[in-house]
DNA sequence: GGTCCACAGGAAAGATAGGGTC
DNA sequence: GACCCTATCTTTCCTGTGGACC
């Protein structure tokens, strides 16, 4: 059934990028000066996951890269590159100086000072999930870097400006702002018919699958292409020559479950046995967990610490809080 | 309304690990 | 191999917040 997986796959970028196209046309704008040797605007993109926000991001860089194959560009996940040196590390690895970073030799201000050495030409970079950047304060560091040109991906915007100190704030608020808003149910089918095309064996799958996997994933066009590529895997595995809403049903637990599997493979012994505990329960408080958790080790961790490793396993989505102080409680995420 | 206390999260210091220099 | 420099992770300390209880 599956002819081509990589349109599947979650960083394909499509040949065109369907629904939207203002917000494209906006990026090209502003980044279209650095073609006459002008200066390109800094951007900002934020909306809900699954709308498409970095796909039209690497979508414009590579569309720019077709027609100035000169002009460097960087793609950084702030979530993964999360402090000021691992960013810096991945900017010079853009521009193919990777070698040039002696492991931890080098300090972070003097790697900064490499960088502006290095920039002799406008280079074009993506932050994605820059809310999560630990140490925010590079975004002025570039800001001063005059051939920098900044594309900011972040979920809220809110969350992207309290963090920030007034000089980067006041210097962007003048950024020209994309948000993208949750993609219809007629949106996604169309969407998942182009990938079907690419990916799959002719009448692999019809208009009312479709229809059916769009209802489901709720205007999130990663869950959608999830549950297609989950039903297409488990249609081979299983024999089918077609996709039916049977296969689907069926396949949306396990796509549910990759995701979350992938996600668990990312922590540690320690996260993971606050995991199970949480898991033991329909929802614990905090001291419980602690205690639990303390009970079980060895060499268990301070609060403190306990307290960064919950507070990014929420952000992972594999569990949620509710209540506030004395009230809250922490539980499993079962919604994705 | 006042007090208690669980809880969150920032800041700074300490511990650890990787790699370079002599 | 000892020492130095660095980033990263963890711990300690502290303050602010807000729910529970009287």
């Amino acid at each position: 059934m599956i002819e081509d997986g990589r349109a599947l796959k979650d960083d394909f970028i499509p040949l065109e990028v369907e629904f939207r196209n203002q917000e494209l046309n906006r990026l090209s704008e502003a980044l279209a000066p650095c073609l006459e040797g002008g200066t390109p605007e800094n951007t900002v993109i934020y909306g809900p996951t699954g709308t498409g926000k970095t796909c039209i991001a690497k979508y414009t860089l590579n569309q720019l890269q077709d027609e100035a194959p000169d002009i460097p560009t960087q793609y950084i996940n702030c979530w993964q590159d999360y402090n000021k040196y691992r960013t810096v590390e991945r900017l010079m690895e853009g521009l193919g100086e990777g070698d040039a970073i002696q492991s931890r030799w080098m300090a972070k201000d003097e790697l900064i000072v490499r960088l502006r050495e290095e920039l002799d030409r406008p280079y074009i970079v993506i932050l994605d999930e820059i809310d999560q950047h630990q140490e925010p304060e590079i975004l002025y560091d570039l800001y001063t870097l005059p051939e920098v040109t900044m594309i900011l991906i972040t979920n809220r915007e809110t969350q992207l400006f309290h963090r920030l100190d007034d000089r980067v704030t006041s210097r962007l608020r003048g950024a020209p702002r994309l948000k993208l808003t949750k993609y219809s149910s007629a949106e996604l089918v169309s969407i998942l018919e182009t990938r079907a095309r690419w990916a799959l064996s002719p009448d692999a799958i019809g208009d009312t699958e479709l229809e059916f996997i769009a209802e489901n994933a709720a205007g999130d066009a990663r869950v959608a292409i999830s549950v297609l590529r989950s039903a297409a895997t488990y249609g081979d595995r299983t024999g089918a020559e077609r996709i039916t809403e049977r296969l689907i049903e069926e396949a949306i637990p396990g796509a549910r479950e990759e995701l979350r599997q992938q996600t668990l493979e990312k922590l540690d012994g320690h996260q993971l046995r606050l995991y199970n505990i949480i898991q033991e329960h329909d929802e614990i408080k905090p001291g419980d967990l602690y205690a639990a958790y303390e009970e079980r080790s060895e060499d268990p961790m301070t609060r403190r610490t306990i307290r960064n490793y919950l507070n990014k396993m929420e952000h992972y989505r594999l569990i949620e809080s509710s209540g506030r102080s004395r009230a809250k409680v922490y539980s499993l995420v079962t919604d994705e």
